[in-house]
DNA sequence: TCGGATAGGCGCCCA
DNA sequence: TGGGCGCTTATCCGA
């Protein structure tokens, strides 16, 4: 048998460090309800507990990387001992966890520092940049106009033209699905009303590393084309500074496990 | 100043937990590299890191609910220290994270044992389950034939017929966008051409308790139906055992924080 | 394994 | 605040 932490203690700490606006770290056995946009019930474990200084809470199974149960931040927090157990209930507009601890293996808590934010780089939005700086990938006669832009047709990744033919482009980071060619066709039809054009004289371009056949097959018959763009690819072709900087992984000797 | 823990202490640690299927949590100021799908650097910080016995990784700030860097199950970790620096490497088939920690707060372990699966009640199966089950909520002369299946002409979450016309209902959990209206009108597509009849000659219904005004008219220009559902509603208004169940929260006197 | 779709999705940006 | 949409989406389920 482990060593468990008191219970009353914990309560003091977890009430003290909560309005402190400390973010707590647990490690406990306990079960979970959930009652909210759904409901749920989680039987007893042994799981990883985290309550974060925006008050948002995270409940983690032993595998797996999403939180099993979860709150969002700024909810509040109520916390009570009961015999043996420690419950902590967190509420927020429309929901509720009641968290039923049995027992604390571990608690640590402290005020966390970090004004960072995290730079990414290849998300769809470099891809339609990318496209956008050079057009030619879609094809010779290709000249862009906008990108992620929010007009009145909807949300274009890149739009622009071909001698006098309307272009649109949607990019996918990834294999495209059914749900792409559907997507094209939405905007193209939009813009095709309100401009009181025909779709057919809209062209329009799916542009991604790879696409189903079942979304090929569909761009197909829509009469729209599919353009092979592998974002992560050119990016390692052509390595900018700012990504030689981040792929500069420092290589040493290492323990390996 | 806080204190903090010695590097080559938790370089033990690390070793033996990882190699001993234990979970670990840290806490610890530290900088990350990511280069896989995408590529990411994040500056220095004071961080929760965790460690899970599936060998997963995830690294959260302090505040927001998803990690803000994150390796899936089944990673290698590598660990070594370098002056007062401690570096964690993990990688995977294509993904690499190099985690550069400077001080190291606190470190807990355990290898957790927990067998449950969540019970969720209230998803868009559910939804469609309930309309199967209670056909006269979408109209009287509803006869629903199939839900949730694979068809040839897709996936449709709600099949059936009203007198010799058919039917397909798409259920949205909640308010639906444009997409919605572009799904109905896939399936319907699909099933047409399949039987070779007009689209013209199904019915499309989109269920939700909600719709966008945008989507409200994509859905009218297509001929299709809106009806609302509201699962939340149908729950709270008819109780079944399982769910007074799980409503069925402990009230006791608390402390509020 | 791939494909298709949901998620208690989350988070971001923009009207 | 709501709409629209990407995400290192993750996760589930079926072919």
């Amino acid at each position: 048998m482990h060593n468990t932490l008191n219970i009353v203690e914990i309560e003091e700490l977890l009430i003290k460090d909560i309005k402190k606006n400390n973010s707590i770290v647990l490690i406990a056995k306990c079960n979970i309800k959930y009652s909210g946009r759904a409901e749920a019930i989680l039987n007893t474990g042994e799981r990883i507990i985290i309550i974060k200084q925006d008050k948002s809470l995270l409940i983690h199974q032993p595998s797996g990387s999403t939180p099993v149960n979860y709150m969002k931040s700024d909810s509040s927090f109520t916390v009570l001992s009961n015999d043996s157990n420690l419950i902590i209930r967190t509420k927020n507009a429309n929901e509720l966890i009641e968290l039923n601890i049995q027992e604390v293996y571990s608690y640590q808590s402290r005020h966390l520092e970090d004004t960072e934010k995290i730079q990414l780089i290849g998300t769809e939005k470099d891809m339609s940049d990318y496209i956008y700086k050079h057009p030619n990938i879609i094809s010779k006669q290709f000249k862009p106009v906008s990108r992620e832009e929010q007009t009145k047709f909807g949300f274009i990744d890149v739009f622009g033209y071909e001698k006098d033919k309307l272009v649109v482009v949607e990019c996918k980071r990834y294999k495209a699905g059914p749900n792409a060619p559907q997507q094209l066709r939405r905007y193209i039809e939009k813009m095709a009303k309100s401009k009181g054009i025909s779709p057919l004289k809209i062209k329009g371009i799916l542009a991604a590393p790879d696409i189903t056949k079942s979304a090929r097959n569909m761009l197909k018959e829509l009469g729209y084309e599919f353009k092979r763009v592998d974002l992560h690819e050119l990016i390692f072709n052509k390595k900018t500074k700012k990504q030689s900087k981040i792929l500069n992984f420092i290589t040493k000797k290492a323990k390996n496990i």
